[in-house]
RNA sequence: GCCCUCGUAGCUCAGGGGAUAGAGCAGUGGCCUCCGGAGCCAUGAGCGCAGGUUCGAAUCCUGCCGAGGGCGCCA
């Protein structure tokens, strides 16, 4: 690939030079075409090393460079403070697209993880009630970072944490029984539409406590795939109260010395551990907190032997992030193996007006009716737009359009376009060589070459993305492919009046690994690729 | 009061310490004998404020202002 001989190429000039120690080589793609197709900041960047006037330092890295007459480099020119950039013949690109024809899906996924274990932990909400709006955007994004991880290399597993002990299941469970005999529910009870309609369910017989806990999960795991979202695992918290682990956890911090008894609780030291106070393990009622059961559950994920763990919170517990880090380091475990990544909230609206979610809120949006309204992919793809960090207003008339100024639209109908071209050669039955005998010197027009270079961005774009945990980058980068290809197919006709066999096959294989291309992005981001829309 | 995230064009948002900060929508003006005009092209307008680090800052650091969220022996 062109960034590896380019970048070896200025590695062994740097070595012919004699510089010591040998700096890391920055390659980019310059913002501005004008200033090359690739460039490189080595000379100033290296200054320390050199110490010499960056400009002059380039003008030998160039003669150094021409000398080697790397391939697909045409000419090289020192711009600027000292930026070395490189302009390359349109050959490089060609390469592209064998390389994308030879790989197929495997095209543009770096093996980054080279099987690293990672567990990502996320949605994780009580059973006690259906999905809401606002589970949307965690749900999306751990499944599309996972995606994200798999595609790279990366052995993962998905997990969901369930909340089923403690008072809130109980509450939940009296509600259903209050609502069954037709009484009312309990001061903190639940009161939505879905308790009534359930508890209408629930046989006579039945244990509310377990029946309502199948019937939510079940539910939840129902929307959860009607979103294309599916776990590997669902990990219980009653499991470590009968399995003794919470104990074995408890135990483990009183031989650490990190816990304390005081005012007739138990008490983690996480103040030794960067906490702002301390924390309460074991009420003076004998009853464990709710970080307490946490502890034991991240305890027995580093047990696992993952190495890479993440967990998705809502910014409405990121209050909780500083004292689960205090907690596992307590343990004595590494709190950088614990990433947790924190989803801001989104803001929904209808014509404008905020359309409020919350279970308490009586008019709340359930994610099944989200889903409903505008469809699993327009659901994904606009929760993804944006990175994870800001605050997102979304607009549900904009999410269910179906015109090319919804996001989602425009880059499925750059693949529906490619896909309709790729049928209309079989309904002309045209008679395609094969790659090899392709001329493919003939995509000479600049709307060829621009699909071209965006493919060729595919695997910088992997790494970026993964390294950041920003699936969102992915989007942004499908957008740019969709547009670029949009622009070949209105101005190159693959099958237009004037269009020679030649030029016509060498299309053909562009559009081939367009589509391609375009079909292995949207599944990164667990988006449908639909033939015709 | 303390902690977290954010502040970029009229709106929604991209932007890897690099060169003249990008895209969509909205506005204005062009372009239809042919693969889907559900489009393409052009055009105006912007880094909250003030310092600092650096050859170079939207990006890193500090302070201020503004928005959202969080600060329990609740989960």
């Amino acid at each position: 690939m062109i960034r590896e001989s380019l970048t070896a190429a200025i590695g062994s000039a740097l070595d012919a030079m004699g510089l010591e120690p040998r700096p890391d080589v920055h390659l980019e793609r310059p913002a501005r075409r004008e200033h090359g197709d690739w460039s490189t900041n080595v000379a100033l960047a290296s200054k320390g090393i050199h110490g010499r006037n960056p400009r002059e330092f380039a003008a030998d890295l160039v003669a150094q460079l021409e000398s080697q007459n790397v391939a697909h480099v045409d000419s090289l020119e020192i711009a600027g403070p000292g930026f070395v950039n490189f302009r390359l013949a349109d050959t490089w690109l060609f390469d592209v697209l064998v390389d994308v024809i030879d790989a197929g899906d495997t095209y543009g996924k770096p093996d980054i993880g080279a099987g690293r274990k990672v567990l990502v932990e996320f949605v994780s909400s009580n059973p006690t009630g259906p999905l809401h709006a606002g589970h949307a955007r965690g749900a999306i994004y751990g499944d599309a970072l996972s995606r994200l991880f798999e595609a790279t290399g990366h052995d993962v597993t998905r997990e969901f944490y369930i909340n089923d002990r403690g008072v809130q299941m109980q509450n939940f469970a009296a509600s259903l029984s209050a609502m069954r005999a037709g009484e009312s529910v309990p001061a903190d009870g639940y009161a939505g539409p879905y308790v009534a309609k359930w508890a209408a369910e629930m046989p006579a017989d039945a244990d509310p406590f377990e029946w309502g806990y199948e019937r939510c999960l079940g539910y939840i795991d129902e929307t959860l795939r009607r979103l294309g979202v599916t776990f590997d695992s669902w990990f219980s918290e009653r499991s470590m109260v009968g399995g003794g682990s919470i104990e074995e956890a408890l135990t483990d911090l009183r031989e650490r010395g990190v816990v304390v008894e005081a005012e007739g609780a138990l008490w983690l030291r996480s103040t030794d551990f960067g906490d702002d106070k301390d924390r309460v393990l074991v009420k003076s009622d004998g009853e464990f907190t709710y970080i307490t059961p946490d502890i034991a559950y991240h305890r027995n994920k580093y047990a696992r032997g993952f190495s890479l763990l993440i967990n998705v919170f809502g910014a409405d517990h990121h209050g909780y992030v500083t004292r689960l880090r205090a907690a596992v380091e307590a343990l004595g475990h590494d709190p950088d193996e614990l990433e947790v990544r924190i989803t801001q909230m989104v803001r929904l609206e209808r014509d404008g007006e905020e359309v409020k979610i919350g279970k308490r809120s009586g008019v709340f949006i359930e994610l099944a009716d989200l889903i409903d309204e505008v469809g699993a992919d327009a659901t994904r793809f606009t929760y993804l737009l944006q990175g994870i960090d800001s605050q997102q207003t979304v607009d549900l008339a904009a999410m269910a359009a179906r015109s090319m100024e919804n996001p989602v639209y425009y880059v499925q109908m750059a693949h529906a376009r490619a896909c309709s071209i790729l049928r209309k050669e079989s309904a002309e039955g045209f008679r395609r060589p094969a790659l090899a005998d392709a001329d493919l010197t003939l995509l000479s027009d600049a709307r060829e070459l621009d699909v071209l270079r965006a493919i060729s961005e595919m695997n910088d774009v992997m790494i970026l993305a993964v390294r950041d945990r920003a699936p969102h980058k992915v989007i942004t980068w499908l957008r740019e492919l969709a547009a670029a290809f949009h622009g070949f197919f209105h101005d190159c006709y693959v099958f237009g009046n004037d269009t020679s066999p030649e030029v016509t096959t060498a299309r053909l294989w562009l559009v081939e690994a367009s589509r391609s291309t375009l079909a292995s992005g949207l599944g990164i981001v667990g988006v449908s690729a639909p033939e015709e829309l």
